[in-house]
DNA sequence: TAATGTAGAGTTTTT
DNA sequence: CTCTACATTA
């Protein structure tokens, strides 16, 4: 242990050593922050401190599972025994633990956001409302932005002030809605993601003896990213820590980019008014970036005023400057990148996968992605649909999911007729009438033959209900086995794999094959569990399959590509040279957050975010003019462009006049430091594109390079040569032709690579 | 009940 | 533009 302390700097050390009281550490960006988080678990366990005692609380799978397997190198296999993983995971773990006092069942369902938003569908239909105001997503974000402020559908009854709010909107109806939605996911036996957080915190505030067992359990309490809490969270936090207050949170107010979705950035501005014994410890020293970018970043954040102050400072190379690149439109902002990721690579022989591409909206990829495919380099573009949210895998989960919780409507509305067995839509609103009136589930209308007068179906109709209960059974009674072997047998019996199978398109093929890669998923699961001694049956999978997202299998196929995310999605991440493209106005920052100060100061968070992921080099791009809903629409730069200090700003490909913001004649800086008022410049017309896409700019750029490198000309296989990074070797084959034309070389020592002799700098040696 | 057409909507989203 | 959800038809 105390060897792996030296390999602190003094504030990381001290933010590990701290182990008694509250302590909040802010972590600037790349300052080490998993670092700290890791070693101070192991200093903790080293102390002789029960890792069952230490309780440490993460936003994804992905950072619980990097942090377990960085304990599990310091300090071995006690690390298994930590609890370590989602606010989301281990509450429901606890919920199930604990579902017989809140009247849930054990085995209760997580329904995902796309099971929330169907049912709020059908109650909305049920209700009469009218679904172009009560939108499923306006609905949902309401109520779980109700839940995540700890104000249940009773309480918002007694609102006033809330429902004042919705009635402006035209959301007369809330209270009914909001509580119809709570009442059906209870008599489901369901809960929904905010269910999670807010039921536990009812656990912890109804249930004394509960709190004090967790309280007394929980020692030690950790948790990331603390500036991402909302106020559940906070809520639950602060009662478990209350007793012992050894409690750490690590975060970085700067990097706080979900407030839309109800984290509460005032959870760690406020942490030194909840405990006021709290110590804090800054991370400054950023050790992933240059100090032109760290800078860089540093002279954007500066424009808010809400934070914290720190320092965030690099000791690495002073490094290169950061180039603005000024593009007609989004296809030529493509070319640009393309191309420039293309030099770079061919430059530096490095691989793909040091290269980000990262923009604010997930449509941006589509013009980015058509040049990279056009250059043959190799791509991953990150946030499709994840792997258990697409259809099919959902269908086949709907059974297992029924079968285990019978009381889940909306999965046995999911499935009873799909595969298609005859019972269409009036025998289900049929089936749910009887179900209301009688006052139990779908499922008992249908498996009891009480219930089947009542129904008032055909007997064809009822013929075919019988059959679908007397399969649900037979899949029943092999619940406690194999959960493999019942999945499979499911998936074969319900004839769902046979359906999926007849689908010839590549997109059929796809989902045939998704469904394969879960049956996969449950035989690894059945037999990892085997070798160690858990339960490996279907419920047991099922636990938390809501809660896994597909974030985390990057390492098969995604080797050496190019990534492409959004901002969002690259936060925690870090890529030696990265693009952000689209900076401007009202895409980046957000029309939609142009309104308010806050919403503005985190859509520069969110920049800050996205230019302190670059280790070595950024390059920033705009469009004047974007296809937007299949118009093209003309851009304006975006602010945070001039929030840069100059010095790091490189601004290529253009001249400084040309930049201009959409407010009219507001003065401001130009390169030159001299305040100048900006000519407005004509709306004018695109006017289509007559030569290909590509850029006149960049092309007159290349062959500016091309000109310093003519002597690469004259270079011919079998010829000894000089790389200024590769040192000497022998030119093996020249191909290609003009601006193509590369060189295969066999260097010394190193082995063969294939230079563009355009950029490569080599001397012939005589 | 399934297939085809049309209208409408379209930030970010760790769980 | 592109995806999805619903309505109309066979």
């Amino acid at each position: 242990m105390s060897d792996f302390l030296n390999e602190l700097n003094q504030s990381q050390k001290q933010a590990v050593q701290h182990t008694e009281g509250p302590l909040m550490v802010i972590a600037g960006a790349g300052s080490g922050k998993t670092r700290v988080l890791t070693y101070r678990i192991a200093n903790l366990i080293s102390k002789a401190i029960d890792p069952f005692n230490i309780l440490a609380l993460t936003f994804t799978n992905k950072a619980a599972k990097e942090m377990r397997e960085r304990i599990n190198q310091l300090i071995g296999s006690e690390a298994q025994n930590l609890w370590m993983g989602t606010f989301h995971s281990i509450f429901s773990k606890i919920l199930r633990y604990e579902s017989d006092k809140l009247n849930y069942p054990q085995n209760f369902t997580i329904y995902d956001s796309a099971d929330s938003k169907n049912l709020i569908k059908s109650i909305v239909k049920e209700l009469n409302l009218d679904k172009d105001i009560y939108k499923p997503n306006v609905i949902l974000g309401r109520i779980s932005s109700l839940k995540n402020n700890l104000i249940s559908y009773k309480a918002y009854m007694s609102n006033t002030t809330l429902q004042a709010e919705d009635s402006s909107r035209k959301l007369n109806e809330m209270a009914m809605v909001y509580r119809t939605y709570q009442n059906r996911l209870f008599t489901s036996g369901s809960m929904d993601f905010d269910d999670l957080l807010f039921n536990t915190h009812i656990l912890l505030r109804d249930f004394p003896e509960t709190l004090n067992k967790y309280q007394n359990k929980f020692k030690y309490i950790l948790v990331d990213e603390y500036q991402d809490t909302n106020q559940v969270q906070y809520m639950i936090v602060k009662r478990l820590a209350a007793m012992n207050e050894n409690i750490c949170v690590v975060g970085d107010d700067a990097q706080s980019i979900y407030a839309f979705r109800g984290a509460n950035i005032q959870n760690i501005l406020n942490f030194k008014n909840d405990y006021p014994d709290f110590c804090t410890v800054k991370l400054e020293q950023n050790y992933r970036s240059t100090q032109t970018i760290v800078n860089a970043a540093n002279s954007v954040i500066k424009n808010n005023k809400n934070q914290i102050k720190k320092t965030v400072f690099s000791k690495n190379g002073v490094g290169d400057i950061i180039k603005v690149c000024k593009t007609m439109s989004d296809n030529e902002e493509g070319q640009i990148v393309g191309q420039s990721i293309f030099e770079t690579q061919m430059n530096n022989q490095c691989f793909f996968n040091e290269f980000a591409i990262l923009y604010r909206t997930n449509a941006q990829s589509r013009s980015l992605e058509e040049s990279l495919r056009r250059r043959n380099i190799p791509y991953k573009i990150y946030g499709g649909l994840s792997f258990y949210q697409r259809k099919e895998v959902k269908d086949l989960l709907a059974y297992f999911r029924l079968l285990i919780n019978p009381s889940d409507e909306e999965s046995l509305k999911r499935i009873i007729n799909y595969p298609a067995r005859g019972i269409g839509t009036t025998t289900i609103q049929k089936l749910i009438v009887c179900s209301r009136t009688n006052k139990v589930s779908i499922w008992e209308c249908i498996e009891n033959p009480f219930y089947h007068p009542r129904i008032g179906v055909n007997n064809g109709t009822l013929q075919k209900l019988k059959a679908f209960a007397l399969m649900m059974n037979s899949f029943k009674v092999q619940l406690q086995e194999d959960a493999f072997i019942l999945a499979e047998s499911i998936a074969k019996s319900s004839t769902l794999l046979k359906e999926l199978d007849k689908d010839k398109t590549p997109e059929g093929v796809s989902r045939y094959e998704n469904v394969q890669e879960l049956l996969n998923a449950i035989k690894e699961f059945v037999e990892k569990n085997k070798k160690v001694g858990e339960p490996y049956t279907l419920d047991y999978f099922m636990q938390d399959v809501a809660l896994i997202t597909d974030q985390d299998n990057d390492n098969k196929d995604n080797f050496n590509k190019v990534t492409m995310m959004t901002i969002h999605a690259a936060k925690g991440l870090e890529f030696p040279y990265v693009y952000i493209v689209g900076l401007e106005e009202n895409l980046f920052p957000s029309q939609l957050a142009v309104h308010s100060r806050e919403e503005l100061e985190e859509e520069r968070r969110l920049f800050y975010v996205a230019l302190t992921r670059a280790k070595k080099k950024i390059q920033l791009s705009y469009a004047t003019s974007r296809w937007r809903w299949g118009q093209l629409t003309d851009c304006e730069p975006s602010r945070f462009l001039q929030e840069i200090d100059e010095e790091f700003l490189d601004w290529q490909y253009q001249t400084k006049r040309n930049f201009q913001t959409k407010t009219k004649g507001i003065p401001f800086r130009d390169n030159t430091n001299k305040l100048f008022v900006k000519p407005n410049r004509p709306k004018t017309k695109f006017i289509p594109k007559q030569v290909p896409t590509f850029l006149t700019k960049a092309n007159a750029a290349m062959s500016k390079v091309g000109s310093e490198n003519t002597k690469n000309q004259q270079l011919q296989a079998g010829m000894r040569v000089n790389h200024e990074r590769f040192g000497k070797g022998k030119i093996l084959q020249i191909e290609g032709l003009s601006d193509n034309k590369k060189a295969i070389i066999f260097f010394d020592g190193l082995g063969q690579k294939t230079l563009l002799l355009k950029f490569a700098k080599l001397d012939i040696i005589a």
